[in-house]
DNA sequence: CGACCATATTGGTCAGACCACTCTGGTCGA
DNA sequence: TCGACCAGAGTGGTCTGACCAATATGGTCG
């Protein structure tokens, strides 16, 4: 166990409450109960509900804890929700997605608006990247993810970055279970990379939008596909066995 | 003073960081001397050290703390640096605009695909709210954030919705020193809400997507005029006075 | 039956101690 | 002279126990 005891604590509690264990409203036990619950001091609960605090699943007040309702919580909660089962909830990674192509938008809009060439240059050379044909899977999501931060920061949007990398950060470990099931359709991939180089260079902002929206549609598919065959493989459920 | 220790020490160590008292990468003082001279307990400067670390601002390890890079931060530091001077920063200001607008964007179009007719209407009579005459700022304002709220909730897109809500949680108490001095176009407004309340009707997305954005280009455009005339006011500072 | 109040319980805070690990500065050896 | 090495000081991590203020509870009184 190399976890700490109120990190145990803390994801105990946040499973139960996502699970609906304890409902919307309801009130937690004390934190000397979950004291002697968890064989453990109060302290260590205390962080736990601090915890829980943080991530909007509990309000805690003297006189007893309460769990919050879920659409007032953290955007931290998401990466609980998709840790929950033993696969990611297939319309939770769908919403992620949606949500990446709009601040990618949004970010290369602003970046083809204010970027130097230097930095435009710098994004194009990300861009070209994406085309080199020595990729496996990990190196060319390295290198999406890589092209992602430079338009973020060619952008400008401190908002809009932190929300990008607060997303990625609890997105991108859970997607590991799915790595082996995804095949980007290639041909077509290339061909809108490609545009996108060129649509750069022009400063194009209605061509960019265009082109990521469909590259976004690319990634929202192959994360579809991947659901399908991974739920039809024999593998499934190997980890619940370590 | 209402606010506990902890919270004294968080927002002091905040701020420090924020003005670049320390700087990236620097070592924060220990607990212990932070605790002397906050003339507090270590308990107390554990708590504020713990804030930090959740607002990304420091990582705090066995041996010392560090200061983060603002870009590694969390969403939440939003809140804080929009209180660091009298008046929030503008850039910032129109930057969070600019994610709201992409956010409500998103969250319309996926409610126009998938909300039911009930719930369709409940948005446009959220819509047509705001054409009532007898609004004043606020209870306009009010109006407003209700429809953002029916249009996250018809989205169906849980991760839209906690980024907007975070948000707007730590922007809207921000903006009260501005309250005074926004002065919307109200044609040109009602005329766009007249149009969003159609498109809505019609389902029609393309239509939905321009008139939010010209929406939006209202909204930030009352925001920069908003600073000018405060700026020009000579009534600036007096908060500081109190 | 409802308003009210004393009490038990809850979270909030604090003080002090111990532990495992890291960092520092000095020493020793090559 | 310079490097590796090592002991000690310092750090955060954890735990214990206690007290306080605010709340929730259940009984009592009108």
């Amino acid at each position: 166990m190399t976890t700490s005891k109120h990190e145990e604590i803390a994801a105990s509690l946040t499973r139960d409450i996502l699970i609906g264990q304890y409902r919307c409203g309801e009130r937690l036990p004390s934190e000397r109960d979950l004291a002697a619950r968890f064989e453990s001091n109060r302290g260590a609960v205390r962080e736990a509900m601090k915890k829980l605090e943080q991530l909007g699943l509990a309000t805690v007040q003297p006189g007893g804890a309460r769990v919050a309702p879920l659409h007032e919580a953290s955007l931290d909660v998401i990466g609980h929700m998709l840790a929950m089962g033993d696969l990611p909830d297939e319309d939770l990674v769908d919403q992620i997605l949606q949500v990446m192509q709009s601040l990618i938008t949004l970010a290369a809009e602003s970046a083809v608006r204010r970027a130097s060439d230097e930095e435009m240059m710098e994004i194009r050379e990300r861009v070209r990247a994406l085309l080199h044909p020595d990729h496996d899977r990990i190196s060319h999501a390295q290198a999406r993810f890589e092209l992602m931060s430079a338009i973020m920061e060619a952008s400008g949007n401190l908002v809009c970055r932190l929300i990008a990398r607060g997303l990625l950060l609890q997105f991108a470990p859970r997607m590991v279970p799915l790595e082996g099931y995804v095949e980007l359709n290639l041909d077509g991939h290339r061909e809108y990379v490609q545009r996108l180089d060129i649509a750069l260079g022009a400063r194009d902002l209605d061509a960019v939008r265009v082109i990521l929206e469909a590259l976004s549609n690319f990634n929202r598919e192959s994360a579809r596909q991947a659901f399908v065959a991974v739920k039809s493989s024999p593998l499934r459920g190997k980890v619940a066995a370590s």
